[in-house]
Parts: structure tokens; sequence; C-alpha cells
RNA sequence: UCCUGAGUAGCUCAAUGGCAGAGCAUUCGGCUGUUAACCGAAGGGUUGUAGGUUCGAGUCCUACCUCAGGAGCCA
């Protein structure tokens, strides 16, 4: 803006003295802070200006005695996120609503909100439509900023798995020439004259590095064009990949788990007080992260169904063959085991099956569908861990998954639904690794072939059995922090009705 | 794409077919321990848009627009 009063030097050179997350440790100090006015409540010749900085808030204090009249008419004369320097001792005070409180000795405004135009998130409710018009300054409240940490700390955990287990960064490109797995809907644009599209996935490309360098990953954006319009759907979201050649589908679970145990417990580690600002029950992450012996199944149905298939959890030969290969993929697994429990798509369709005759779920399940929706919410309520489900039809799945040689009807696939009815977080599966086969799914499938020469190489050229995963960042946020929508999980979140600001 | 619901003051919401209302925010006044402070006063409206029914429509009908969350699909 133009109006910004002139600063004195020492202000822009010099660093704040202290953040307000720091401020325990400076009680006695005269500190200056640097941010914006929260709220202010007064009481006669008192103020109570709250203070925020980006790292928390702090109660200032201004009795009209203790400063000179032009500082005291100075803080009076604030406005909500109004940007200032302020001089202070730091005290403890139990009336103080985080404990601590600022005796102001100065206050420079940076810059003064205009009364005339007031700003507008007020500390009262407002509605999502509204918030979202206004994410920019949403971004701001104590809640969002808690919630924009952990994303941080969630998306680093990720990275920091596999770059300390071996893995290899190679991202794949974004703009792609045809549909990666030709279902979903991309969005389409101009390539100098060409339909190029906005990726849907990186995983085509992660297995060809996968062949190149043993184990990979990927991380970046990700775009579908489906007209989605649920507290799940992003058109715009993150995703981390992981690929991994000579890994089977158990390795790829036992890596999902091993996966999530460490982001959980980074979250834990570091964000105790992120997750009571946003009033997240702990304990529900703590039960994710504790020994399986301390898991609770919350369903009788499990136990009954667990013995009904024995065969359909055992792994196949060829996993047995690869099972070196196996612990290697999922290095540190065993470590942190909590043994996410893990039901072949007949036991959870049994399990569906009774609870649709308790009444429990209100449409019943058939035989063969893909889980629905209610499906996958009713399942993941009976466990207190993520639940994972794998070896669906093969009719339901994609056309590069491997088929179970106990039972080719069946894909080598696994989804992960995270706890309380937040819905899968991961999807992944063991690849087909036979060039016939392959060729003939992607006919089967009426995908052009010549799209996929370059895919049908890796198997040309030195096939082994390989497996990956991709789990969705802002589901995995939602969960992990509790929010009913995917759209606080995100800065700036994309959706079928928003592209504003 | 389908189903359901909602659009009234800057914000959150009231208003049997019969005078357009409240709280918060803003402005003014009061208060030396406030906790989304409180108390008093003031300003603030083309009821999403366009038609229709009616003596009279925020309210009923039709179409459209915008948004929400559920299905499908997915992470």
């Amino acid at each position: 803006m133009s109006n910004l009063p002139e600063l004195e030097p020492k202000s822009v050179t010099n660093p704040p003295v202290a953040t307000i997350a720091s401020l325990a440790a400076h009680v006695g100090d005269t500190v200056t802070l640097r941010g914006w006015l929260y709220n202010i409540r007064s009481s006669g010749k008192l103020l109570f200006p709250s203070f925020r900085d980006g790292t928390g808030t702090i109660q200032g204090i201004v009795p009209k005695a203790a400063v000179s009249e032009e500082v005291f008419e100075r803080v009076k004369s604030l406005t909500q996120e109004s940007s200032i320097i302020v001089t202070g001792r730091v005290r403890a005070d139990a009336r103080a609503p985080s404990g601590f409180e600022l005796d102001v000795e100065n206050l420079e405004i940076v810059q003064l909100v205009p009364e005339s135009a007031p700003y507008p998130i007020t500390p009262k409710e407002h509605g999502t439509d509204f918030l979202m018009e206004h994410r920019h300054l949403w971004v701001r409240t104590p809640r969002q900023s808690s919630i924009l940490r952990i994303r941080a700390t969630i998306m680093r955990a990720a990275q920091e798995y596999f770059d300390t287990n071996g893995f290899v960064r190679t991202d794949p490109p974004i703009l792609t020439p045809a549909a990666c797995e030709g279902t979903s809907t991309l969005f389409e644009l101009d390539y100098f004259g060409d339909p190029a599209f906005l990726t849907q996935s990186g995983q085509l490309y992660m297995e060809a590095t996968a062949l190149a360098l043993g184990k990979v990953y990927s991380f970046g954006p990700t775009f579908r064009a489906e007209k989605s319009k649920t507290r799940r759907h992003l058109t715009e979201f993150w995703m981390i990949e992981p690929e991994v050649a000579f890994m089977d589908l158990e390795g790829d679970m036992d890596l999902a788990e091993a996966f999530l145990i460490h982001i959980v417990s980074r979250v834990l580690e570091l964000h105790r007080a992120d997750l009571n600002v946003i009033g997240r029950d702990i304990a529900k992450l703590e039960a994710v992260i504790a020994p399986s012996n301390q898991s609770v199944i919350l369903s009788e149905a499990t136990a009954g169904s667990e013995s009904k298939d024995p065969d359909a959890s055992k792994p196949s030969d060829t996993a047995q063959s690869l099972s070196a290969a196996k612990v290697e993929g999922a290095e540190g697994a065993s470590a942190a085991r909590s043994a996410f429990p893990r039901l072949s798509y007949d036991e959870a369709h049994a399990m569906l099956e009774s609870a649709f005759k308790d009444g429990k779920l209100e449409a019943p399940h058939i035989y063969g569908d893909d889980l629905g929706s209610p499906d996958e919410t009713y399942l993941s309520s009976q466990f207190d861990k993520p639940v994972m489900i794998h070896r669906y039809p093969a009719a339901s799945k994609a056309f590069y998954m491997q088929p179970d040689p106990l039972d080719p009807t069946k894909a080598l696939c696994v989804d992960v639904l995270a706890p309380e009815g937040y819905g899968e977080i991961i999807g992944g599966s063991q690849r087909v690794d036979s060039y016939d086969l392959l060729k003939a799914r992607i006919l089967e499938h009426g995908l052009p072939l010549s799209a996929f020469e370059w895919y049908l190489d890796l198997r040309r050229y030195g096939s082994v059995p390989h497996s990956g995963f991709g789990m969705g960042i802002e589901r995995a946020v939602a969960w992990i922090c509790g929010l009913d929508h995917v759209r606080e999980t995100i800065p700036f979140a994309r959706t079928l009705n928003r592209i504003y600001p």
C-alpha cells in the first residue's frame, strides 16, 4: 500500500528479539515482537491487545498510568490485523490465555487497518463460503496456521522416511501426452498445437525410474478434472509415490505401514500444541502407532471372517521368493511395527454383508463391486489403526495391476483406509511384469498402444516384479488433524467451484 | 452428471402471505484484569436474478445463477 509509514531503519534491519512461541524462555526480559494485532479488549484505562506473529499469540497489557499518553492512544487506536512492532516485558500470569503476558512499553504501528474498511474476518463465526472467499486472510487465524504447520511436518516426514531408507527422489513430468490410467478425467491444455494433459499420477514414470535406480519416490502436485464435490476431493492435490523394484504386494503393505507410522510419530513428537489448538483427540493418533498387542479390534465380525478364507492373505509364491526384497523395501518397519489390520477383499465383503444384516449399512455391498464410500467408512470405523484392504477383483481395478497367481480374478493391490471414516489415503499395487499380459490389458481397456510403447519397453528389457503406492497428502492431513474437509489442509484449495483466491 | 439443501445488513442468522429484525463488526460514550469482555447509543437493506399468482410476496409458483455435501469416481 502507498500509505505505509516510514520505518525506523533499526526496525527493518534488526531481527525480532523473540518470537511468541519462544517467550517462555524470556520471562523477565524486555523483548521486541513483530507481528499483527489479533484482537483488542479494553476496560476503561486498561487495554488488552492480543498480538500474533505467526508462531503464536500473546496478550499484552497497557495500563494508562504505565505508559505515555501517546503510546496509550496509539494502542487504543489499533484495529484488527494492523501490523505492529511492540516492545515490552514478558511476565508469567495465570490470568492470560497463554499463561504469559506482555507489559507493553512501546508500540510502533507499521500499517493501520483503516476503520472505514475493517478486517473482514472477525473473531466471531463465519460460513465456509465467506471464509474460502477470504482464504488469503483466513490462513492468519490460529487454527488454520496450526493446520498448515502440521501439513508442513507431514510433508517433511514423508520425504524424510524415503530419503533415509535408500530411496532416490525422481519427479515425473507434470505435463503428459496422454492419460496415465485411462480412467480419470484430465485437465487438457494446448502444447504447441498438440493436446497435452496435467498429470493425474506419476506412477508409470516412477516404474521407469525404479527399474533404473531400484527404490524411488516422487512428490508433487497432481490434477483430476472429475466433477467430484465432496469433503474428500480437490482438483489439485499433492501426492507422494514410492516405487520399488523386486518388491511384491506384501512388501508394499509393509512399506505403507512403516511410512504412515513414521509420519504420525513425527506429528505427535513436534505438534502437541498445534493438535490442541485444532482440538484433535491425540489418543486416537497414539493408538495408530501403539504396538500391535495393544491394537483394539472393535468388531466381532473381523475375528470371524479371518478364518473363512485363510488363503486370501497368504503371500503368493512370487512373494515368498521375494521376501528378501520385501524387508529391503520397508527398512525400519520391524522396529516400529504396529501391525495395521489387513483384510482381503473377500474378508471385507463378509464384514460388510454381516453389517448390512445387522442394519449398520443402508445398502448391501455387491460382491465384485468396488467398495463404496459408506462401505469404506464402515470398515475403517471398526479399527483404531489404518486398515489395509487387498486383492480386489481385477475387473474393477486399473489395467497395470498384477493378477494374484492364486486367483487371477483378483488383483495384487491394496487400499489403505484411514481410521475414523477418513477413507482411502493410500492406493497401491504390484504391477504387471509380463510383456504379453500388459499388452493384452492395454488393448482390452481400449488404450492406444502407441502411447504405451515406452511403458511396454519396461517389460521388454529386464522386467522384474515391482510395486508402489501413492498417498494423497491432503487426505492424510485431514485425518491426522481430524478435519471435516480437505479444503482446510492446503493453503489454497482448488475445488470444483473455486479457483479464487 | 444425478439427488438433496441454502441464498435477507460487512458477518452469523430471525421474521403464520400483512410495518425489514437481533447479535457481532463499525462510529460515539462508560468501565483498572479483560478472556469471542461487558453496558448504553447511532449509522447500516433493490431479501441471489428474471418473470408469475395475490388487495398485498423475504415467504407461494416457474426458470435461471451461485454455493454447500452426498452419490458415482478417486488419493
